[in-house]
DNA sequence: AGCTGTGAACGCATTCACAGCG
DNA sequence: CGCTGTGAATGCGTTCACAGCT
């Protein structure tokens, strides 16, 4: 292992490997080529093998990869070994389904507060979690830390619902509305965007 | 404009400069300079001006851009100008989620045909459309062509559901399954994954 | 022989510095 | 003087070729 800059590719990368070795565990393999996990992801060998050797010398030469080993490295290096609070601001549509998606999959992901401007919502319960009312987002106390919000709410709401997340602590933003956020450097974002997909999925179906 | 190779990431950026020119054409602005959509998009300067390059000479030195000019250049450029007719797979709740979130902002993307395996929602009637079995996907003849499917069905149906999408005459998809699918490679595959995301999302959040 | 690990080469994307025009 | 357009330089990520174990 080396003390290198580690390309923000290779770690957007991670978690397709964790995902894919999480379910050969399931299925009772255990050793396991570079070669052969490339077939299942469609990523070339030589490039998951120097994604690997960024955090470390995880296989034997000759044979492969430790399967259940490799597994636990990567959770670890992902930091997905403890599990993180989520907390979801809109819950129309879009929030409801990754209130869905989060809660079946139970994935180390936990939702612990979710809020909406929507009287007609705030007070009902969905999967389990009492929807409170957006405008006491700054106010409320959870009992527990939020790690990660997620904004499912109107684009012009965006930014000032971030900001309300950010002072509640939070150190990473998933963001659905197509808004800049204007936060310190420190917090993590990650945009979705579907509409913005589909715009350059159309230039190359155009394009032929 | 020059015959040079497009670089894939300035046609990601295309769509973010598309939406915030067309809200900003509906303000009445109309002169804008790279340096101020620059502030909009938190993209630098001479990024947005190299991208557009590639594209022809759409500014007047000393003044910027002619605003409603440029968004039309951007909208022929990817294809805008004309409407996609896309097929949902899969109406549980993100599917469902896309249905609304298309309707509302109707962007030129008009939802033709809309699937699903379970019973319980099969005929009925959500925005305007009606569910159709999944198992006739295959066989079902649609009034238009269908130019994008998006895939929001359990995923290990999705490869099976993508391969149908195509040959039904789709030209490209948007997979919201985390799974691997294989396609002929004149195919344009988008793939959303927000489990992912998150994953790289926490790697970053830990290593602070 | 088979498969991993890695420096070096390559290719792609961003940034810079400045020429070109209004 | 201000802002665009662009070759050249830099930086980042992927691929290659092969050394190193088993």
């Amino acid at each position: 292992m080396k003390e290198q800059k580690i390309p923000k590719e290779t770690i957007k990368r991670l978690p397709l490997y964790y995902r894919c070795l999480n379910r050969l565990v399931v299925l009772g393999k255990d050793t396991l080529s570079s070669t052969e996990l490339s077939e299942y992801l469609g990523i070339k060998p030589t490039q998951i093998r120097k994604d690997l050797s960024y955090f470390g010398d995880f296989g034997t030469r000759g044979v492969g990869y430790d399967l259940r080993k490799l597994f636990k490295e990567i959770e670890s290096i992902l930091n997905l070994e403890r599990s993180w609070n989520i907390a979801i601001a809109g819950v129309s549509n879009i929030g409801c389904a990754i209130m869905d998606l989060l809660d079946f999959n139970h994935s180390g992901f936990n939702i612990v507060a979710a809020f909406d401007s929507d009287n007609r919502v705030v007070g009902s319960n969905i999967y389990g979690i009492t929807i409170q009312d957006l405008d006491n987002l700054k106010e409320c106390t959870a009992d527990e830390p939020i790690d990660i919000g997620i904004i499912a709410v109107d684009p012009v709401d965006a930014r000032e619902v971030a900001n309300c997340l950010v002072d509640k602590g939070v150190k990473g933003i998933v963001n659905f509305a197509p808004t800049l956020l204007n936060l310190p450097k420190e917090i993590e974002v990650v945009q979705m965007d579907l509409t913005s997909e589909l715009g350059w999925l159309v230039f190359y179906i155009g394009h032929r």
